[in-house]
Order: structure tokens, then C-alpha cells, then sequence
DNA sequence: TTGACACTATATCAGTTCGATATATATCGA
DNA sequence: TCGATATATATCGAACTGATATAGTGTCAA
């Protein structure tokens, strides 16, 4: 699959019409958040570039109070694009995690340290799930949405009930040895 | 934490020597395989300049029926160095799934498309899983080996499991549709 | 036996993306 | 009224990926 940015932008737009702006607040708070992300830098250009070969269309929009927007919609070719892209064998998920870095080498830290990144990893997680939950109340629940919403549920779960048993393991060591 | 391949390097050659072309096979298969990854096109300069710096010492060794090898140690101000970068919270996980992009747009594509690419992603769980069992049975365990290897076990298992209820459904659906 | 392929090993580079920064305006609370 | 936050677009250096180049060795089937 050519999953980049362009693709990216493409798939948001197919649900409605909007601004670069509105594309990265929606792929930070939405559904698309917890699987993909992208900045400004790389979302402009692929909206300028997408318009270019004709899978976009932008209308600028005067706002009072706000910059003015372009607002940039889907057209037919946009929609074929997207659907050939999306039609082939994904590739494999990635996953970075400083936080599973940190704890493969946890002899280079102290104690304090590792129990500070585990808790940070805790409220991480806890607020991914939150906005899960956030997602299922306020947007539309067709069966893809439900479908990452279960997916994501599922994962983040686990790692939080993996997390705090690997944390009471800690704090229980760390009292024994002080104890001694 | 600065988290990148220079890091990563450093992190890898605290557990004992190893050539570019080691370094890359080795976070392929082993403990660091679940959480990082990088290319020889970022691991080989990473190494010059953290040898440059003083951070790594290299060897040539010579080598018959293979081509030389340039074996990398870390120093003790390479340690000093990695002890650094791992000592503060930890950047939030990043994760990156065309598969979850796509289950979510699923309706782009076809049942087949998508049995399919469900079919791909289990078979990529099931790897990881297996993956993680060789590490734990291969690698000393230390504290930090089984740490990751129980995080990972936990969230994959939880994957694995979503993903076959999800598929069932799929299927049952399809054969639903089909009988109309 | 020879051609295709895979493995070991290092290196480079175009293209993609990130993260930071710049610019401008408006609102809202301290 | 000062600083922070939000809306909105744009640019750019730095980092990284994925592909390709180079080169010798081993393997295995046609």
C-alpha cells in the first residue's frame, strides 16, 4: 500500500470536506489518531501537490475573526486514487517505544527514573483509551470505526493491565531491598 | 530521550560488540525488534560519528570466505552517554498501521481485499509471538528481556484475539450477504 | 556447470517525513 | 495588559527509510 501522507490526506477528506488545519487536528483527535500521524511540513505540500493532479479541489474560505481557510474536497479520480491504494496487502505495523527501550536497558537507570517512565507510560495509555471511548460517543459508528475503536480498546487494555502488575512488581522489589 | 539510532546503537553495543551489519540483523530478530527499527542507511554514519566522538572504539577484523568486518565497542563514555539519553520520561509510543487505515476505510474495498488483509495482519501477530518465545528461550533472561517480552506477549495475544472474533464476524456476514 | 539466488558486509543517496520556527490575528483568563 | 492558547498556512534543516551499488562466498536446482 502507498501509505503516505497523500494517502492519508485523501482517506480524511473522503468523509467531508476540510482545511489542512482541520486535517491534523482531526488525524490528532480522531480515529485516524491511534495508528497514523502527521505533521504541517508533510500535510501542505501533499494537499498543494494532490490539487495539482486534479484528486482535490480547494475553495478558499474568508473567515472573520480567524486566517482564511482553504477548504480542500474530494473529487471522483481522488476517490479512485484512494481505493487503489488501500487495495493491496498492508505492510507491517511499526511500533517505537522509547518507553520499552528504556526498560530493556534498565540497568543504566535508577529505580526512581524507571517508576517515573512506567507511570508516564500508565497516563499515556489511559488517556489514548479515554479518547477511544471520546470517539465512540460523538462520532458516527460505522463498522470501520467500530472496528479500530474495538482494536485499539483492546491493545491499550491489555498493556494497562500488563503496566500496573509490572509496576506493583517494582515497587515491591524496591521496598524489599530498602528494606534490607 | 533522544531517541534516535545513535541511541539505539549505543544501547545495543552496552551488551557486548558488534559489527553494522550485527547491529542491524540483531535489532531484526532479538529483544529490540518489537519496539525499534532502523536502516544501514542511518546505522552506518551513526557509528562513524559516535566513533569520531569517542563514544565507540572499532576493530577491523579479518575474516576468511567473508568480507572484513568493523567490529564497534562502546567506551566507558559511551555508556556514560547512553546512561544520559535514557534518564528522562520517555516520548509517547508510535504506532503506524496501514491495516487499521484500512479496516477503517473499509468501505473502499472489497470482502475479499479485506478477509485478506485480516488474514496478513494475523499472520504478522502470530510471527511476532513466536519471535518473542525464541527470544525467551535464545537470550539470558534478564529483568529487562522478560520485562519487554511480557509487554509485547500481552498486547500481541490481546491483538490476536480481537482480530479472530472480528474475522468470524467478517465471515459470517459475507455468508449472510451471499445466502440474500 | 552455470545461472539464479541468498548471505555477509559496507556505503551512498534520493525521497519522505518530522519538528521547529515564522507569521498573523483573535480570544480569554490572570 | 501580559502571556497563553487557538486558528491558519508555510518553510526548512535534520533525520530516517528504502533502494541501490559493490563485492566476494555459498548453495542448489535445471
Amino acid at each position: 500500500m502507498t501509505m503516505n501522507v497523500r494517502t492519508l490526506c485523501l482517506g480524511f477528506l473522503s468523509t467531508g470536506e476540510a482545511s489542512g488545519y482541520e486535517i491534523k487536528k482531526g488525524i490528532e483527535d480522531g480515529m485516524f489518531s491511534h495508528f497514523i500521524d502527521a505533521s504541517f511540513g508533510s500535510i501542505y505540500p501533499a494537499l498543494t501537490q494532490l490539487t495539482a493532479e486534479g484528486l482535490l479541489t480547494v475553495r478558499a474560505e474568508e473567515q472573520t475573526g480567524k486566517p482564511d481557510k482553504k477548504v480542500y474536497a474530494i473529487t471522483e479520480n481522488g476517490r479512485k486514487a484512494l481505493a487503489r491504494a488501500i487495495s493491496v496487502l498492508p505492510a507491517k505495523d511499526k511500533f517505537k517505544s522509547e518507553f520499552l527501550f528504556q526498560m530493556l536497558l534498565h540497568q543504566f537507570i535508577t529505580p526512581d527514573v524507571m517508576l517515573a517512565a512506567i507511570d508516564k507510560q500508565l497516563n499515556d495509555l489511559r488517556h489514548d483509551l479515554a479518547r477511544i471511548a471520546e470517539c465512540r460517543c460523538s462520532e458516527q459508528p460505522h463498522a470501520g470505526a467500530r472496528f479500530v475503536a474495538d482494536y485499539g480498546e483492546a491493545v491499550l487494555t491489555a498493556s494497562v493491565r500488563c503496566l500496573e502488575e509490572k509496576r506493583r512488581e517494582l515497587v515491591r522489589q524496591t521496598a524489599a531491598q530498602a528494606a534490607e
